[in-house]
DNA sequence: CAGTGGTCTAGACCACACC
DNA sequence: GTGTGGTCTAGACCACTGT
């Protein structure tokens, strides 16, 4: 193990050369930590990409690697013939496939689960077709109830292709939905929603003990693994004064 | 399995090695191109890094340098050990700064805009905060009814800062917000949304042509610069039953 | 085993911004 | 001018996959 470090214009950066993790993504880590901890201010001009490399003892596309991590996050901004600095703490995370459960837990909010019901179903054609299942294969249902504590939040349904997945109500009480799709080698590539509004039917409201016709949140969404295979369809509502969807957009790309 | 003809596995790109764009750039965007054409099949293997950078005369870094453009944008998927393929055609784009206005025209529907007001005001105090004014500059406010096929679909309330930006009601009735900033020199890095929704109060239902207490999405945006600075901040209402917000998951980053 | 993409190096030249 | 990041090359070794 071979430890190099910095000093001037740059954080302590400590470089494992052997450890399994790359030392690009090393680099990076470890200045997107020096940003969010504030060590690296947002005004000041970084060392130049040689500088980085020969202190780092790194050649410079290694280290042009890990600060290519960093612009496509949005962190920093790089300019020819200028130089390198943070942006501004505004934005940090990029939108991503988030869960309510996630968010809320983040908030501190004390979020729980009722799952109402959870069997295999044959499902709405439309909810079908969309998860491209055969004509004789059963989908996972999942109807549940979100709360904040104790206050009901959003009626999560949920399809979800069943092949090679065991769902039970206690998984979903304690994790999220992904959680468990994740273990069960689920694993979602990317996604598509859309987010649109209603009026509350009298049962709706019931259910989240909110007023009929009130303002609620709707959201669809697929999301697909990388072999474009529609792994789950999410039809949520949510009571719209007590939630609403805060999603950084992330900088354009060229 | 034994090789098959290499040219196969590849659409036919041409390099212009004159132009100032950059080769990695023409390759990835040729590639995206036959993507989206169709050419490169989802489920077809491609051919090799090697091979591709022999038979257009490339080094390998500059193939790869095209390749992950495309792996950033979700299009491509790639596997040590395994290889390259397209993945499924769900999802092309990603999550953007996008406008209501280039979303309508994409979807043939007419769009057009009616100026209702366009005045330097002080400003409700919690945009002015937003926008980091000053205490005696003055900042845009703009309100706008948005329409397709002569239908209203959203009342937009902007508001910019005034800072080098001069505005003109011909200008937002012809064009894009965002556009007309750019003309501007005020260049959008990334941003910050809240959706959500409430019931619509009887002045906005006259307004938009919807009843007393019907649903309506909200959205508050404040965009920055890469310095950080916040040069606007909208607030929008749509009517929920003419208008859904439909957005892209993209790959989550590792 | 052979083939794939992932990582890393050590150079080079260029476009652009500021002095 | 000088200094910056952007592009490009020609190698090398490694980790992982399927045979």
């Amino acid at each position: 193990m071979t430890m190099s470090h910095v000093g001037e214009l740059m954080p302590d950066v400590r470089l494992d050369r052997g450890s399994p993790v790359p030392l690009y993504f090393q680099l990076a880590l470890q200045l997107e930590q020096a940003i969010e901890d504030g060590r690296l201010a947002e005004a000041t001009q970084w060392a130049n990409e040689m500088t980085i490399a020969d202190q780092l003892r790194l050649s410079r596309p290694t280290v042009r690697q890990a600060m290519q991590h960093l612009v496509d996050r949005g962190l920093i901004v790089r300019r020819r013939g200028i130089g390198t600095r943070v942006v501004a703490s505004h934005v940090r995370r990029r939108v991503q496939l988030s869960s309510l459960y996630a968010d809320l837990d983040r908030a501190g909010q004390r979020p729980s689960t009722a799952v109402l019901s959870l069997r295999q179903v044959d499902g709405p054609s439309d909810v079908r077709a969309a998860l491209a299942v055969a004509q004789d294969e059963q989908i996972w249902e999942v109807v549940r109830i979100r709360s904040a504590n104790d206050r009901p939040i959003a009626h999560l349904t949920n399809y979800l292709i069943a092949t090679g997945l065991e769902l039970t109500a206690g998984q979903l009480q304690s994790g999220s939905l992904y959680g468990v799709m994740a273990k069960a080698g689920l694993d979602i590539h990317s996604g598509v929603q859309t987010i649109g509004a209603r009026n509350a039917s009298a049962e709706e409201a019931k259910l989240l003990a909110a007023k009929r016709g009130e303002a609620m949140l709707t959201v669809e969404r697929t999301v697909f693994d990388d072999s474009g295979r529609a792994l789950e369809l999410g039809r949520h509502l949510y009571v719209a004064n007590r939630y609403a969807f805060t999603m950084n957009l992330p900088p354009a790309l060229p």
